[in-house]
DNA sequence: GAAAATATTTAGATTTGTCTAAATTTAAAT
DNA sequence: ATTTAAATTTAGACAAATCTAAATATTTTC
């Protein structure tokens, strides 16, 4: 099936939104693609129809299994351009995201495919974002900061980014240790503070800046 | 100014149509364009409106300087993503031709330079096609296909694009050598051949692929 | 739990690019 | 020089994606 860029920035959007809070609302969506929420509404009926999405009006809306494995083929696409134009055609990393949003449109697989190999099957991009493989998988095992996870995830802390004392007091008096294992519960959008939960303990907060500087791993 | 791919199409099948004979018909369009000539008609009153080109109806159509200038940006373009596909990323030159159709509507103007950078300033395409510089600029006089060439300007054989055995055959046969002096008489828009003269003969068809691999030159 | 505030949807319009069918102009043929 | 044929344009319609303004739901607040 092919879908115009205009459906595939939809798609993209509800995913990302999708990590923040489960099911994504039409405010947020016409925040995301700077468009009015009427317009939102209407897509939203389109792309019910094509089975990309489940979306009961007044309820918000969710990927199906076949909307997210588009939107991670379009964010496949965009990354590896990304690390293209950075690492071939020695763009700064500041410059390559608006390129990349066109880019990522072009429809042949082959050609990602084989822009995949020419780059030596990157895993991350120049940003520090996972590129999913042909097959929409993630890097196993991938590192990203904790303010990073999606909802749910479950996750092992594997290293810490800030290591001065200050830093590991915080955590030692949150009990948080290299292995810990924890889920993101919550996202607080005013100021990118993260409500964590782990096994046996009643859930705690962190603040946006300790969550960058938290590294979790995780599997698939 | 920025304009959509549709309106590029027609700006690029004027351009090409008008290597063959200096005014372009409306249902010539159509056919390049695999397209009605009822929409034909309308797409032109619009490029007229943006002074991309001359247009009187009934009358057939040119390019103004800006819509030429426009042609030439995304021939080279186009040209150039083929260039890629076919030596970085190794694609066989049968199957670039449609992801250049694309590709060569992506925005960027530095993307395109940095690009013609990383092939190394590449005069031709795997086609043999020509590759106008960053100015628009052909390059330079002694290397332009026979296909590209206009009518009745006289020409001297400067070198040729595919030098397989098959068409050194192919050249021998028809006594055309390094040196030869011809002129083109005659274009035909079914199969891209054309009719050529040469001082003392009888005129001969050479075949599109054939043209396309013969480089003449010409004095300014 | 009703009123106020916010979020979402509907209704109707607009723009771009396309189409069909009919009308008109130009070119070709007798 | 008419008539016929071919090419071109107009008129009116349609789908995609968007918009504004008004109507309706939902959520928040008191």
């Amino acid at each position: 099936m092919k879908y115009s860029p205009s459906q595939e920035n939809y798609i993209k959007a509800v995913y990302h939104l999708q990590l923040e809070s489960s099911t994504v609302t039409t405010n947020a969506l016409a925040q995301a693609l700077d468009t009015r929420p009427a317009s939102v509404t209407d897509m939203l009926k389109k792309l019910k129809l094509q089975k990309l999405l489940l979306y009961e009006k007044y309820r918000g809306v969710k990927l199906t299994a076949e909307g997210r494995r588009l939107a991670v083929q379009i964010i496949r696409k965009h990354r590896l351009w990304e690390f293209f134009l950075v690492h071939t055609l020695r763009f700064g990393w500041e410059e390559v995201h608006e390129i990349a949003e066109e880019l990522e449109h072009i429809g042949s697989g082959k050609l990602v495919d084989r822009l995949d190999a020419f780059l030596g099957f990157p895993q991350h991009d120049p940003h520090g974002d996972p590129i999913p493989d042909r097959l929409g998988k993630l890097p196993a095992g991938t590192h990203s900061a904790l303010s990073e996870m999606p909802l749910h995830r479950h996750a092992v802390v594997r290293g810490i980014g800030d290591q001065r004392p200050v830093m590991l007091d915080l955590l030692r008096d949150q009990q948080i240790a290299l292995g810990t294992k924890l889920e993101v519960q919550k996202k607080f959008s005013v100021d990118g503070s993260v409500q964590i939960k782990i096994r046996g303990r009643q859930p705690v907060n962190i603040s946006a800046y300790a969550a960058k500087n938290i590294l979790v791993g995780y599997d698939k």
